[in-house]
DNA sequence: ATTTTTATTGGCAACGTTACCAATATTATA
DNA sequence: TATAATATTGGTAACGTTGCCAATAAAAAT
């Protein structure tokens, strides 16, 4: 059979090693040394066995070579909520990382969920990925035992539990809010509200740790209506304010005098209730926002926030995950980012 | 050998069927079986192998089951730039239908590039995905064609190919742009500079299409310097808008009154351009968007866009996707969704 | 008690790939 | 020319799963 006019009319026969071996007449095992470069194949038949795979439009089946090498070239990623803008310079980095490597990404949404969490971690495992990045719901679950016990490669990002061997890439999200508190108290502030995040998370018990501190740095009161627990939603935010000010006239203000919030979308949330209750930020209101999403540099005012690196998180993290995948790297990674004060204009100097 | 004291000390044996049926005493048919709850396997077998199987934290090898099946659960989503909020929506939909189903997402960016595309193609098809959701590069090229000869499962969306038995879901980037010039155009402006999209892309050429048929509606003349091609960025933007004012004085203007953009990433990029040469909008120069992407009403001024269902799109995306992948819907679906004006504030009124 | 029916089980093959080994073909050496 | 060395090839098994069929066990009918 030459290896022009190939019989393609066959029904429902799949182009695999198998039909390519059968049409140019050599076993499967040499054309899959042609396939892949194997220099114990012969030079003009690999050539020949290509020319035809590519003629019938030849792609291997992955999860076949998966199967058998337990190694699928797929990397899981797990975050806490796909619709935070937050994440998606991490994402896209790391896509065009893998994408360059021939990689590529399974990607969930945990939802700040346990159950969720679970679900796709086992998902993650079950469909073979050579590792995961995650952002994980709490660290002490017991799915980072589940993570552990199964040897499943990971690089914790946003937060991350400690044991041996662990590799992490994320800032401090305590660091962060002290920086910022102390930032808001430098201006004058001296009653700052805290929109944080749910209790059981651990983000949330780090960032509140860092107010704490700055207000004790300070010897400030701590006063409890002003630690307030909420959703990372920009509906979230705008609900909290609303809810302090149900009426629409300004003048109960005088409580506080800035919003420290756990993350650029819940001040997005402040600013848009302010601006339907009539509150001129910063005149009225101070807001500090945390992460520095792209956009908060074009609102209005332009948001002071905690520039927290993304890029280098996610560039960092597939590293980590990458050399240890690929067995270039066994150690632990415990990377700790710095995060920087970026200040705009949302909050006033009162003194 | 007791279901309780299960021997886990054999080093590096998967823990499959084979294993769970060795464990158990039966055979690997009987322990799959009581995995997939076939009603063939005698209750109390089946009971005692799924603990056993729980017991030992047992977990389905998904290559295997693919492999076998032909069928993975897995949905492919290729973009053309995961940095540009637009998507954000629509993956987030996507991605909560599948989690609920346990289906899961390989989500990788084609960056406009068509060679990229057609690596992401082959990548889907070669790990087998069930099937994909596409925003083309071009609905003309060669990937298109590559799709269709291979049978993959394929929704279409942001812009779509015509062929019988296509399947696609978008708005009509023509009519979009035809509605927000005939707004500037009500609203007086005369000279309006078009930000359109690189030429070669199919969306360009719509939209470009949109706003020719709006000014000869109104007789107006067609001004080739008022048509620019560029990257559909917020950076290109920016860039775009300080090259035509490299100085920083004003007044240079009366060229045109009004941009129109492909996207709100443009537009903002003209805010930020706007911003630096010291352009009052609106009063100095009038911007229209078009996606209306969550954070343009948190813009100042907030900024008067063209409405794209982002959520709308995944929804309906993933269950025609879904539809045929299991079989209940043959029929094609060509579906075009209604685009609205959002008057917010960037658009001067000269009447 | 024997036969027939039904319930439950185990064995086998296949999905597409490749590592390993043995078999053969080719080339180099004596 | 015969032999050794090397290059190239083909066959087989395995990765983990499940559908199919045959084999066995249990239950029902005679």
């Amino acid at each position: 059979m030459s290896s022009k006019n190939v019989d393609k009319t066959q029904k429902s026969e799949n182009i695999d090693i198998k039909y390519i071996a059968r049409v140019s007449g050599v076993s499967s095992s040499t054309v899959s040394r042609a396939l892949r470069g194997d220099p114990a194949a012969n030079k003009k038949t690999a050539d020949r066995v290509l020319k035809i795979a590519k003629e019938l439009n030849y792609y291997p089946n992955l999860l076949a070579k998966g199967l058998r090498d337990k190694k699928t070239k797929t990397i899981g990623i797990i975050l806490n909520d796909l619709k935070n803008p937050l994440y998606y310079e991490t994402i896209k980095v790391i896509e065009e990382i893998l994408n360059d490597i021939d990689y590529s990404m399974i990607l969930c949404d945990s939802n700040f969920d346990l159950r969720l969490e679970r679900k796709n971690i086992i998902t993650m495992l079950s469909k073979g990925v050579d590792g995961i990045i995650i952002s994980p719901v709490n660290i002490e679950s017991e799915n980072i035992d589940l993570i552990r016990k199964q040897g499943l490669n990971t690089v914790y990002i946003d937060f991350a539990p400690e044991f041996e061997n662990v590799n992490y890439v994320h800032v401090s999200h305590e660091h962060a809010a002290f920086i910022a508190t102390e930032y808001l108290i430098r201006c004058g502030h001296k009653k700052i509200l805290l929109l944080n995040g749910p209790s059981q998370l651990s983000v949330s018990e780090d960032f509140l740790k860092g107010y704490l501190q700055s207000l004790k740095n300070h010897k400030l009161k701590v006063i409890k209506q002003h630690i307030i627990s909420t959703e990372l939603s920009l509906e979230s935010g705008y609900k909290a304010i609303k809810k302090l000010f149900p009426s629409k006239e300004p003048g109960n203000l005088n409580d506080f005098t800035a919003v420290l919030c756990l993350g650029d979308m819940l001040a997005i949330g402040v600013y848009k209730a302010s601006k339907e209750i009539g509150f001129k930020i910063p005149d009225d209101l101070s807001v500090m926002g945390y992460d520095n999403i792209f956009m908060t540099s074009y609102l209005s005012p332009p948001l002071t926030t905690i520039h927290a690196p993304k890029i280098r998180i996610g560039e960092l993290g597939i590293k980590i995950l990458l050399d240890r995948i690929e067995g270039r790297d066994k150690e632990s990674h415990r990377i700790i980012l710095d995060v920087r004060l970026v200040e705009r204009e949302s909050v006033k100097k009162l003194t």
